[in-house]
DNA sequence: CAGTGGTCTAGACCACCAC
DNA sequence: TGGTGGTCTAGACCACTGC
């Protein structure tokens, strides 16, 4: 029940009150001032607790009105921060499989090594992997580490998820990430390792990943199928 | 100088800074105590600064350390937050150009329809909008927008920008979107308006739009010739 | 250990909305 | 006018970093 930090505490549970229509789509939630009664809160951290919910979606604040709760079955695919494709699989629950053609430590090679503005003598651990829904080869991921960071990745942690093996088994904190998304060409190896049906493009999805410390450990070039692939995104209007 | 906010305004003069080169990139920033008597605010106040600092990728923050300044030359192409042509071409810089090619209100199309559950006496403004690049034809627009909500849009504001019309002129606050990224075989209207080259594929943006009051008031759907798709995108990893 | 950011509080004043 | 959210404050305690 309790979290580590009250306002996320109460976040969690406003989520889960909306997401079982406890409060319904259109309907106002409680005032802050009541929450701040219900939680033995203060308002400020009530308004942490709502301010999460406004970011993810839920509810939509107007002054002088109150909270309106918002809804929520476009929650099919969400996309933003970070996800790797361990997590999409989860959220989708599609039989997929990993085959992990390539997994090495050696010295950067030129191009990454201009892209990231990195010495040369910089050691990288490369991994290649294709990734298999429903039997079809539709995603194939390039990955390059940093080796001074992450010694080496074990081949069934390749299979799984390696976001999961660095912050749970090594206790690093990944911390964001520059994405990129543009459709290209294909490549000579993307038309051997997937399976195209003589498709002319790939989308191609590139992340510089960094620490919380600021530096740099990961880049990713994942290069999807066209038909498979689909980026949702909740985004609010910056307000001037 | 002064802003409606304090904590967006002292945003401002740190982003103005951290442009400028006054702080560095791996540098800290003073910390929240020192800021705290720069700028004459309570802790909370320049934390709230600093969370804006945060969320868009100017700094990088570490328990115990301080606020480090990151590299912001990826400055180049901010698509996040329902960001749209105009201010796409404006934060470009290219020559462009805009033909309208539709411009008419009349009830809602059936597909329309129960993709937004409207109901059908709904009547809508549809938009169809060519743009023009370097004078060539790579991105075709199709806006349906709510008749209720905007009565009508004049030709020269829709060879501009419909949002800064809505938000400056009506006075009406766009609030949040749902957007959607995929790509799709080229339609017949695809080949007939855009410059192709034989493409086989269009890239395409779908975006619910919606206002303050939480009322659905626009879908619009954007469709780009692939090799003129980029979408940059900074991405926190949820902390959990 | 001192200094940093992270959380939380109780209270104040303001802007906006609905009645 | 009363209730709502938006802003701001001064102060407290905690967790983490670095020396």
């Amino acid at each position: 029940m309790i979290d580590l930090n009250k306002f996320n505490d109460i976040y969690l549970q406003l989520e889960a009150a909306i997401l079982e229509k406890k409060y319904l789509p259109g309907e106002l939630l409680p005032s802050e001032n009541e929450l701040s009664k219900q939680f033995q809160a203060s308002r400020e951290t009530i308004r942490k607790a709502l301010a999460l919910l406004l970011e993810n979606g839920y509810i939509q604040k107007q002054q002088g009105k109150g909270s309106i709760v918002l809804d929520v079955n476009r929650f099919v695919f969400p996309v933003a921060g970070l996800t790797s494709f361990k997590e999409l699989q989860e959220s989708q629950k599609m039989p997929s499989q990993t085959i992990v053609t390539k997994n090495q430590t050696g010295p950067i090679s030129k191009p990454l090594m201009e892209r990231l503005h990195l010495p040369k003598e910089t050691q990288v651990i490369s991994l290649e992997r294709v990734r298999k829904i429903q039997g079809e080869a539709v995603i194939l991921d390039y990955d390059f580490l940093l080796a001074d960071v992450i010694s080496d990745i074990p081949n069934e942690v390749a299979e799984d998820s390696i976001y999961d093996y660095i912050e749970n088994d090594l206790g690093l904190t990944i911390s964001y990430a520059q994405k990129e998304i543009t459709v290209e060409p294909v490549t000579k190896q993307d038309k051997e390792l997937l399976d195209l049906n003589g498709d002319s493009h790939v989308v191609v999805v590139r992340s510089d990943v960094y620490m919380q410390d600021t530096t740099l450990f990961q880049y990713t070039e994942s290069r999807h199928r066209m038909d498979k692939f689909r980026f949702v995104e909740f985004a609010r209007r910056k307000q001037v």
